[in-house]
DNA sequence: ACAGTAGTTAATATCGATATTTTTTAAAAA
DNA sequence: TTTTTAAAAAATATCGATATTAACTACTGT
């Protein structure tokens, strides 16, 4: 059994729900569906290619993670917008990841210094390839993932990947903000000399400003957009 | 379109997905199902009488909400007690419920201590009723959830809730312990008294321990049971 | 006896068709 | 015109059957 699939076949272990979960997640968050749409499932079985069990499966998983509102018997939506909402998910991301921050840094190990220095370089190049933006959202994530990872909960970290997802929905529709996004990479830079010299007090303060910042060009995705 | 429908359906709107999703919920909280164990989809078919299509769906929520194992093409597993993750629960619980209890006692109002006081009152008649440990069950819950719910976080709210319900597995699995469990009764009428005259310090303080206390209990689970 | 392998069984994941429910459209009544 | 009602259309949810994958068993060779 050599070399059996198919070209756009994905890693062997993909099951056709998992890869059109991926993707619509993906979508979902990229912002390529109208805030509040009600999503037709037989327009997005042509979309992703792919059939109606499967399909229904990954709408299942996305609306229990929080990427989509179901409602029995009329389907699925795309969760509105609302600037309410907005300043709970960015008051909360402060408060939780502070808390993995602060662990962050009593169990990181030098190994955790070596990739997080790896990840702020990548993001870095990344920033100066325009034109690829998902690389770029790409090496952000990880970034911030891998400035969290040894925390040591499993659950802190679970929320937190959750409202990212949900907060980069509002950012990534959001008009950019050249001005501050120059502070907000800036701040990565910032934050890796920081952990390295385990300052938690400042890098808390960072932190919690970095994610402000954001949070200030979020909010350019619910005035009327 | 009079009573057309049969005496075991639920009520209207709830589609057989929704359904079993609850009763499977439920289910496992309750530690109907053996830790670690694969769930035979063919067996939960019989039992819950349900077809394919929604039982598989429900699993789907299931496993994107944390109280299901998906393995691509290898089915769903109840997913391992452990006591480093009820570790991880615990804490995380503290902190989160400590931080929404902040936050109800700043929003909350005078309906809001009403409510409280009924939560209370039926959680204490609950106990006396022995035999009916899921109505206690109900009204613990709900007690719970109303001291936090003016916290005015919506996502918050959520993981709390979340984290609760991977708690009481653990919790409803272990052996019952008399003696912690009156301490455990007599402090929710004591958060009720602090929540009336906003004593915020010390209500955090009773809640950590109230947190602390359950989780000694439900630290039974894990040995090796 | 043991490791590796083909063949068999059982389970998962997916497809195609159908039944139910909602939404839309059109007609009838106030 | 507005509201109600009824019929038609569209969409969701579910069923039954099938294909695909993993787990198991018996065999072969060493």
């Amino acid at each position: 059994m050599i070399n059996s699939q198919p070209a756009e076949m994905a890693a062997s272990g993909e099951t056709a729900a998992s890869q059109v979960f991926s993707a619509l997640k993906q979508d979902l968050i990229r912002g390529r569906f109208a805030a509040g749409e009600k999503l037709a499932i037989s327009a997005l079985k042509e979309r992703y290619e792919v059939g109606l069990s499967p399909l229904r499966e990954a709408l299942n998983r996305l609306a229990a993670y929080g990427l989509l509102e179901q409602h029995n018997q009329r389907g699925f939506r795309v969760p509105p917008l609302s600037a309410e909402e907005l300043e709970d998910i960015s008051r909360l991301r402060m408060q939780l990841e502070c808390m993995a921050l602060t662990q962050a840094f009593q169990e990181g190990d030098a190994e955790w210094e070596s990739q997080l220095l790896a990840a702020s370089h990548r993001l870095s190049r990344a920033n100066k390839a325009q034109g690829e933006i998902e690389q770029w959202e790409q090496a952000h994530q990880r970034f911030h993932r891998t400035l969290l990872a040894p925390c040591g909960s499993h659950w802190l970290l679970r929320f937190i990947e959750q409202l990212h997802d949900q907060f980069d929905r509002y950012r990534r529709l959001a008009p950019g903000n050249p001005e501050i996004r120059d502070r907000l990479d800036a701040q990565h830079g910032e934050l890796v000399e920081l952990a390295l010299d385990r300052r938690i007090h400042d890098a808390r303060y960072l932190l919690e400003d970095h994610i402000r910042q954001s949070w200030e060009v979020a909010k350019g995705a619910c005035e009327q957009g």
